[in-house]
DNA sequence: GGGGAAGTTTACGTTAACGTAAAGCTGTAA
DNA sequence: TTACAGCTTTACGTTAACGTAAACTTCCCC
């Protein structure tokens, strides 16, 4: 009752809807290692969850460099004390960058709003 | 009492941060208009709003060519029927979009409190 | 009247994030 | 056994969004 589920690059890249070529230019950036048996590459539950990951950041508009960044926070390698300090202050950054985005996507939710609505009323006239 | 406040492009690359040469080369992708005097180039308090809509739209990792769509949302010069319902089609597909970047955000800030929290934990366990 | 400081045009350079093509191995279904 | 579907590497091409440099006007100040 293990739970050994792999994946192959074609099944990432279809569930992920992106191109093989796309999840190989990360492994060459260095943001996924999968296993190999053979020449063939092997992914893991955990390289699906880092795959996931990247795309998230895509969507928020992080570079692939800062998607990097960001993984590497969630395992704190660092064994020291000046690690951990940078760390909380890039932590301390990210959170300030999403506040801004929060306040910016609500303002523009507003204004879509706003721009239905006379989209809704313009419409209306016409009716008459 | 008239407003007739006008900036010129070093004053705008100042406050919003960016150079000279970004703000032309939004002007030659068709997102700014400047008026002229000879040859310099007059801003008015439109321009310097439109020029906070495109930097507000990068933030969101919007691409030019996008926030140059959704500032044309907010002059609805479509006057028939068809550009008014493609109009509001444009803004629901931007409203899912914002929805999905919202559910990302909550996500990552999410995972950045846990991050946060097990960073503050390894540093009581070095205080022992 | 000789510098700056700030504006202008023109044009080639750069980086990120892939796209696209070529050429080859590999299992398997007909 | 061949045919193709899916995997591989290597490598050049492309697009967006500017950077950077050169060469030039214009205004203002001392």
């Amino acid at each position: 009752m293990n739970k050994k589920q792999t994946y192959s690059i074609g099944e990432l890249a279809r569930e992920f809807d992106v191109t093989t070529r796309t999840i190989r230019f990360y492994e060459d950036q260095g943001l996924v290692s999968p296993a190999r048996r053979g020449q063939t590459r092997v992914y893991s539950p955990a390289d699906r969850v880092t795959l996931k990951l990247i795309l998230r950041g895509k969507r928020l508009g992080f570079s692939l460099a800062e998607s990097k960044e960001l993984i590497g926070m969630y395992q704190p390698s660092g064994d020291n004390r000046h690690q951990l300090l940078a760390l909380q202050n890039k932590i301390r950054q990210r959170r300030d960058q999403l506040e801004q985005q929060l306040r910016d996507i609500h303002a523009l939710q507003q204004e879509l709003d706003d721009a239905e609505q006379r989209c809704v009323d313009a419409m209306n006239d016409l009716e008459k």
